[in-house]
DNA sequence: CCCAGTAAGATTGTATACGAGATTACAAAA
DNA sequence: TTTTGTAATCTCGTATACAATCTTACTGGG
């Protein structure tokens, strides 16, 4: 009945027509703009009925979904939303550290002016988001950022695994980050452009260091069951209870 | 106990147990193992006739395959085996440099006995596969060692971008090879081993730039149109039609 | 003889039905 | 009150039916 046109939350981007990309997107941005909790229960049905097509097509996104690792698909017992523990959460950071510093290298490389004007833009909105406090879309738009860089660096292979680690980055910092500082603050974004319309990788890929040092540092990952609850700490086995979580 | 995976026709390895799983490997070491030719149709019917499965399970592996880029699936025409041009290849090369130097490095940091064991008794079955002839299975081996560093760098992010690149690599090869050397000859293989085990991150990174150089100077990646023939430059859009090929 | 247009056939896309397994609720006993 | 066993319910896993689209074959015209 109520089919999709009529209830977009928000702006589809632009790859995608067919329905299960259009599902696919959104629970995708809804987990980066940390509206979608890690742990968060993804009933097929319940999905299917919120965007007016079968599970069959809620099942191919969340396939995805689960490739990408940034859900996690138990046998029989249906898919949550990705939560990374601290061991896996060190791997990913160690693989999009890897990642990153290439690709911020071959952005440089590969640098034209019409790449350049579109992060600038990016940055540009990534800043008025948190200006005007829309912290969630804030938050997407400064991972965004870094997909666009793969972008710039003109390859294809490494701008699908930046997509995962970035995406599970922002799972990760919805369990582990301690305190509320901006995030993945807009002015390191800035000189990063900046880094890169100099020309200079050298620069760039320090620039990128310090960069991926400070969203690091904001997170607590030395004592796992420490500040967090029980119920992020074994969010694998967490059984969904009403009345007491968040 | 020379060989243990081996006795069984069907080489189903470690993971999985499910029926998708299994439809999944069996596909994919078939296109690792090069038994399976760029461009070649995928019927959803044909392969569910094959497994015993219904097209539910098919398609559910060659969704996975599509996410690893080694199956490409066109929008109601069904999937065939990836046939990556000559920029993709480039692209592909590229990323496999950058996630192989990163693997290699954290595979002699984090190199133990067992693990070491391991690939000591890869390269050998490597070794033996080529030496008795089973191309098919040497080539399929010589890419599972490099699996097998990127699980002894424990990571589990970049041992799944590995296991993309390296089977896309196979593609690659099978499109773009000239002559018929040995590919990623165990030599090399032997010879990554050993500067692991001398623990030397630095000889060992060499090592791999090395060995990748080689195994990208095998291929006639210049001139897309040349020395192959039409079926393979043309192998997104060819017909299948007995009686004429091979 | 070759090409174009149309119709039949085949293959994929989507929804749904049914069975298997897991979760939850309830009841009974300690 | 707490715990444990059992039953009811709900969700997922798989197969299959039907619709949409593409492919192929055939026929008619140039």
């Amino acid at each position: 009945m109520s089919s999709l046109s009529q209830l977009e939350p928000r702006p589809v981007k632009s790859s995608s027509n067919t329905q299960d990309d259009i599902v696919y997107e959104h629970i995708f941005d809804a987990i980066l703009e940390q509206r979608l909790a890690p742990g968060t229960k993804l009933s097929e049905e319940a999905l299917g009925e919120i965007f007016g097509v079968s599970r069959t097509i809620i099942r191919r996104a969340l396939l995805r979904l689960s490739h990408e690792q940034v859900v996690s698909i138990r046998p029989n017992r249906g898919a949550v939303v990705a939560a990374p523990s601290v061991e896996e959460a060190r791997q990913i950071f160690a693989a999009r550290r890897v990642v990153e510093l290439a690709v911020i290298e071959l952005a440089v490389k590969h640098a034209t002016p019409e790449g350049l004007q579109r992060i600038r833009t990016m940055v540009q909105e990534e800043h008025d988001a948190f200006a005007r406090g829309d912290r969630g879309k804030g938050i997407r738009l400064s991972g965004e950022f870094h997909l666009e860089l793969a972008h710039m660096a003109n390859n294809t292979p490494l701008l699908n695994f930046q997509r995962s680690v970035v995406s599970q980055t922002s799972l990760i910092i919805a369990q582990y980050e301690v305190g509320h500082q901006a995030h993945c603050s807009f002015n390191e974004h800035d000189a990063l452009l900046k880094a890169i319309e100099s020309g200079d990788p050298a620069q760039a890929v320090a620039m990128m260091t310090e960069h991926l040092d400070h969203i690091e540092g904001k997170l607590n990952l030395d004592n796992e069951s420490a500040s967090t609850d029980l119920h992020v700490v074994f969010s694998g086995v967490v059984k969904k209870k009403p009345g007491r979580s968040r």
